[in-house]
DNA sequence: CGATTCTTTGAAAACAGTCAATCTGTGTGG
DNA sequence: CCACACAGATTGACTGTTTTCAAAGAATCG
């Protein structure tokens, strides 16, 4: 499986044999089954975390019990929990596998050295980071101007791939309205 | 006003004379007054800038003409469009000052050199930036999950200093509810 | 003081959430 | 292979919340 990560950092920088090696070395790869926890709330998430193959779900849970998306990871994304990983401390969040998934997995330290090591590694980070904080903030306006029909077409019409992977009423959980409304609006839509 | 910049950066980071002249030397003041618009929809943002003095709001403006608060910046905080800035690409936001207000602007150009030149300034800035990344997913969770009154308490408690300095047509703008909404719900808070 | 901006209020309409029931498809175990 | 369970999607009826529009008060600024 790390040749998928071999082939989107091919895609992204120049890497030679030598580093792909020392990134491979430093990486290890996880299997999950569906339905299982990548992170739970409560635990500190320790990995840089990128996503071979298969789904997960990163949500938190309010103090009524209910669920709420934070994001999907599909093949060829990242995810993890970025705040605990920076600070040590407990997540808020949990990640649980939505398909069987294959994840590389990434030590702190470790990633630290490929960033010292491969500067275009490191300069592929910061881009990726940079384009998922403008991520963030294009989903802020779309959750504070969109009504829930604009905020569900704008998701299909982004996240193509995620849409017809996930169940529902996960899509609405991510965009903030009820399943049946979500529901409703689709057959609406539907003309 | 470059002091208040001055204190700032002593309170994160070790910082000697030469550097703060150095510092000094690549960025410059500009004073805004009331109403002013520091950067428009369509302009190409091109500098770091922090907030020495005053208020400003960045919004966006959607296609039926409705205004979407993004963020409040007031003194010692960072203004700006990241993703103009790092892309060269068009805004699609306006920055409006709403108290006279002083900023201290750097170039990408001279903002990177003192990044190189201070590693201690570099760490800051990148702290800084997966803090801001951190309050963007809380707000996305607030956006998704809380009611408009949770979204309202949660938003005074988080930030008292904006809350009694702009009006609040403008905060129900910032959270993504009517302004008539937010005015109902403070009246049933006031109990 | 007069003008503008901001906040509040009321009434109606639009919208979204909840609860409960039904329907659909999928997959598992007997 | 069938029956059953289960997860997901849809629907209806109802409730509650939020928006909209219009107007009136309050506060602020020049």
């Amino acid at each position: 499986m790390f040749e998928v990560f071999q082939k989107y950092l091919s895609d992204k920088i120049a890497v030679s044999k030598e580093e792909l090696d020392l990134i491979q070395s430093l990486g290890f790869i996880k299997k999950l089954r569906k339905k299982q926890y990548l992170l739970q709330e409560g635990d500190v998430w320790k990995y840089h975390c990128f996503v071979c193959k298969g789904c997960l779900r990163t949500y938190r849970t309010d103090e009524k019990g209910q669920e709420h998306i934070m994001t999907f990871s599909i093949e060829n994304w990242w995810a993890g929990d970025r705040e605990s990983l920076l600070s040590g401390k407990p997540s808020v969040s949990n990640i649980e596998v939505l398909e069987n998934t294959e994840v590389l997995l990434f030590t702190k330290e470790n990633f630290e050295i490929i960033q010292q090591r491969i500067p275009a590694f490191k300069a592929m980070i910061e881009d990726i980071l940079a384009r998922s904080f403008n991520a963030s903030q294009n989903r802020i306006h779309a959750a504070i101007s969109y009504t829930a029909e604009e905020k569900y077409t704008s998701f299909i019409n982004k996240y193509p791939q995620i849409f017809n992977r996930v169940p529902l009423h996960m899509i609405a959980s991510y965009l903030g309205v009820s399943a049946e409304t979500l529901s409703r609006i689709r057959k609406q839509a539907a003309k």
